[in-house]
DNA sequence: GGTCAAGTTGACGTTGACGTCAAGTGAAGA
DNA sequence: TCTTCACTTGACGTCAACGTCAACTTGACC
């Protein structure tokens, strides 16, 4: 079930540090909980851009990290859309014109500004839990006083 | 465009306190940004259950409260099955039976570790923010200090 | 050389969350 | 009385985010 199963049998070779490691599509989607469907779904909405070897596809350290980030957004509530434009803006940064470094900060102050307000609306949410549950504790307990 | 729009030109009346305010579905949309037609899907998804003067749907605060709570729900990245769950769990309570109850801590204990959850993933993400903004800032330094 | 698992590309289906019409009702104001 | 406006109930359309299925290639092992 998590087996390691590089490239060939005899395992690793790459370089010379382990940092080049390379995933398959299943081997991604076991680790998230996703389909390969899914992976793919992705790659088309523009959110990964796995190397090839042949047809087939392979993910190294960077897409995996791009996807981690993508699952995390939407467990946010955030559209792939939204994500995209993030995560692309993210690593079109090299040598990158002060123009697209100008915007990418105007997307991230919005972003920051979102993830405030979800952080207020976890807290509310939160002590309304906590009312609701202090209310069932009463009921609770005066429905067994009387025995 | 904001007119109060009471039962009657004679305004208000309703008993004595002003506790009992009612609302129209225009009124709720305009508040809360929606549209009627999202108003009415809720109810028929369980989520409201509004009175009826005629045809007409009336709301009252139970209702506004109702609403609040699906659109911080929905902001949170929840279904509205979810949401439903909680909210109709949550005033089945009067008198409520002890099985009842604890069905209903329960799913508080699932929403709570939820919502811990989301909480984590929202301090990742802003200390993610956090890091590209540094690099940005960087970036935009040196770029800038080439004249 | 066969086969078997895992990967590939279409293409179409599905589900949730609404939007968008069409056709009608009820009450207030000119 | 007539108009106007907000509200009503269907019924169908749409869009995002995948699921599902069919038909195919590819590499590893027997």
């Amino acid at each position: 079930m998590a087996t390691p199963h590089r490239t060939s049998k005899s395992s690793s070779s790459s370089t010379t540090s382990g940092a080049a490691r390379t995933y398959t599509i299943g081997e991604l989607a076991r680790h998230f909980g996703i389909t390969s469907r899914t992976i793919r779904f992705y790659e088309q909405e523009g959110l990964l851009e796995p190397e090839r070897r042949g047809q087939t596809r392979i993910y190294r350290d960077r897409e995996r990290v791009r996807l981690k980030l993508t699952l995390r957004g939407k467990r946010l509530g955030f559209s792939l859309a939204e994500i995209r434009e993030v995560v692309t803006l993210y690593d079109a940064m090299p040598d990158g014109d002060i123009q697209q470094l100008r915007r990418l900060m105007e997307l991230l102050a919005e972003k920051r500004t979102e993830m405030q307000r979800r952080l207020e609306d976890i807290k509310l949410m939160q002590r309304e839990l906590d009312d609701v549950e202090n209310q069932c504790r009463e009921a609770l307990d005066t429905l067994l006083e009387r025995h």
